[in-house]
DNA sequence: AATGAATGAGCTTTCATTCAT
DNA sequence: TATGAATGAAAGCTCATTCAT
């Protein structure tokens, strides 16, 4: 029998984390202030401890949103046993996220996560499974394809699992620091990546998703477009 | 203990450095202190401050150094114009180095100086630079590349210079959580990977770098042995 | 505690500054830390910093108070022509305020400001309006008394004015070393020599505000009553 | 049996106490740091403390040194009955050494030593008795101004005696403030305060030591060339 | 439920002084 | 004698958190 709505209780709380993120993104979690907080919710101190225990609470919170987040594009994937296909599928997917430049702030944070999950397990455990599941999934893939006769034998599937990981950690630290990057070209040179390791047989690859749009021409390939990022 | 050596000033510096690098791996930037890096180190609060400025100061001289450490890897490349073999150095060498077992805190600690680069212009400088320099050489080596007719013509050198950054990144980031990572199985990957975009036309050259050795066997290729990591 | 009264937090202030004083008084501006304060306040340290950002702005807010209480002597000067007539009022104001007992503290820490005004532009700009203003209205009462023909020509009125200053201000100095000393001697004699610089025409009007009231007695003048210190 | 000559010590000794009057005038006795001085005088700390035992015993011998200079005025005074003579031979003697300019210095280091004096029992004793001696010997002038009929029997003798200090003290702390004050402007208004209260009967009073030489003119009057700063 | 003044442990840094060389 | 690296207590200040209102 809350005095308020739910819904006021939860956007209350999405109100805090926002400006944390905001906050957080600006000057770090630990140069960051809980009055720098205060200020930026235009709450009280008092109001924020009503929905969250402590600080590192807000931190747990948001990395754990993060985590959220990312699930979701695993989840998004359609399957099938084409690997070549699921893996530009996915790179398509989740470096596309990275080009949303409302979602640049996420970037500054995510880099500060990395480096709090090393010293507090909390965040650790969500950072983790945030890793190890991805992991799991595409090596999974990789042996997949391999039993496909479609990927070259001697490739390692966790190895390589971790380097599509990297691919997508990278991008995301580079973009930290350079918020202009341009995630198209990244994502076009992954792709080529992912051509010359599992060869498409049949008509001549494309450079579809190439910045320069072909002068003349047929409409690109629909396929390619679903790794656009513009 | 007035008119010491140099080499007693430099030693001096080196320890306290050596224990902030401890102290940092231990509990991250903000979390370890002065006195933290005081008792590590066995000196006194008022010792440091005369090889240091300030906290900061130690902060930055440990990414200058560790930059530092890691310009000398592109200073080893020996140059060239067989692009698939540069890049399989470069993963041999970067990649290495981060097998050493020896080397294992400095992984915490780089990402730790990831986050400090965000909020702090000195550590970006020095983080930037450490950045900028292996993409130009990796793009340029790229171009090159496709002048010689060896790597795909779609393919964006700046964008493929940033995914090998990414893919060094990324185990930086992957083994601060995992210290015991398999660097063999991530550096065998990337060499897949480089074969495959670059093929090498002569007979073929394989599995050899894999941990599994052959059971019935020739020794392993020379060549391969560069890229191994143990 | 919150939500609280202008009132409230105005007799904070007040009660930080008072405990200041009282701890500047006792050990001085350097020797005086905030530990003393916040110990003579009853405070916490951290209550102390939302009413002030540094011990210096403590400093400084002192500094200008009392600038404040002794341009407050200034504004109450009459004005008029009769410059003996206003150099004995200035005299009985000013010197007399320093014959309160109460003010006692106040001496020490006058004191203080000036040593640390030396080294402190803040602070300087206080002291120096504090002794600037007062220069230039007593130089221009010196001039104006040299155009009535009241004062001797050949007086210079910026250095009579400085001169009146330092009656002034080495009292100040005096009486921080020696808080029982006479003032009312000290005041006579500076009423005797405003006497003889600028004798009153008439009647001969002597020994009014000399301590020993005149044994048989008719109630003393009533303008000697206006310079008597007790 | 010193291993070096006395006149050695002694001129290590004037070394340290000249460096820290620059460095206490610079920043004041609490700012100023024993590194300041150190690094001012060019020796080592260690050396410092073979020559002083504290940093407060530097201070202490700064404050006896300026008084010593201090008494040697007074210790100049030729004595005589003539009361005004004598006041005006003191000030210009006393005065007249403050407008040198290359005691500046000392002005600054002065108003610390009057701070310092209020917490420093060592320091008070010092200044105390070069405030008390003078005190001593010009009350008994008035008095004997007084009883030679020279002076008004009104004038208290100690408050009177107190007011002269105040003029030098005055002074000290205006020039602190302000080096370039006109300090014969301020001395040429005493004088006429001095001839104001003990009027020479004889031939008409001079404006002898006035600023504006005379045009054309007689050499002027010796007697005034006494106070003259100039 | 909200406020925001108050708390106080703990932070980084300084600096007078010492003493091994 | 002289050096200057080392000491370590103590300084000013911050900030996550609490709780009376």
């Amino acid at each position: 029998m809350p005095r308020v709505s739910q819904g006021y209780l939860d956007s209350r709380r999405r109100q805090i984390m926002d400006a944390a993120i905001t906050c957080f993104a600006r000057h770090g979690f630990h140069r960051a202030t809980m009055q720098d907080i205060v200020a930026e919710t235009g709450l009280s101190a008092g109001a924020i401890y009503r929905y969250f225990r402590s600080k590192e609470d807000i931190v747990a919170a948001i990395a754990a949103e993060h985590h959220a987040a990312e699930a979701a594009v695993l989840a998004e994937w359609p399957g099938g046993d084409d690997v070549a296909g699921a893996l530009r599928h996915l790179a398509g997917v989740s470096l596309g996220r990275l080009a949303d430049p409302a979602e640049q702030r996420w970037r500054r944070v995510t880099v500060q996560v990395w480096g709090e999950a090393l010293h507090n397990d909390r965040v650790m455990s969500i950072v983790r499974r945030g890793l190890d599941e991805p992991l799991q999934i595409l090596a999974e893939l990789f042996r997949q394809g391999q039993r496909d006769g479609r990927l070259p034998e001697q490739l390692d599937p966790d190895g390589a699992a971790r380097v599509c990981a990297s691919i997508f950690q990278g991008l995301v630290l580079q973009q930290a620091y350079e918020p202009g990057l341009d995630v198209q070209a990244y994502l076009d040179a992954v792709i080529v990546l992912i051509d010359a390791l599992a060869p498409t047989p049949a008509p001549s690859r494309r450079s579809r998703s190439s910045r320069q749009q072909q002068p003349g021409g047929s409409p690109p390939d629909p396929a390619g477009q679903e790794f656009s990022v513009r």
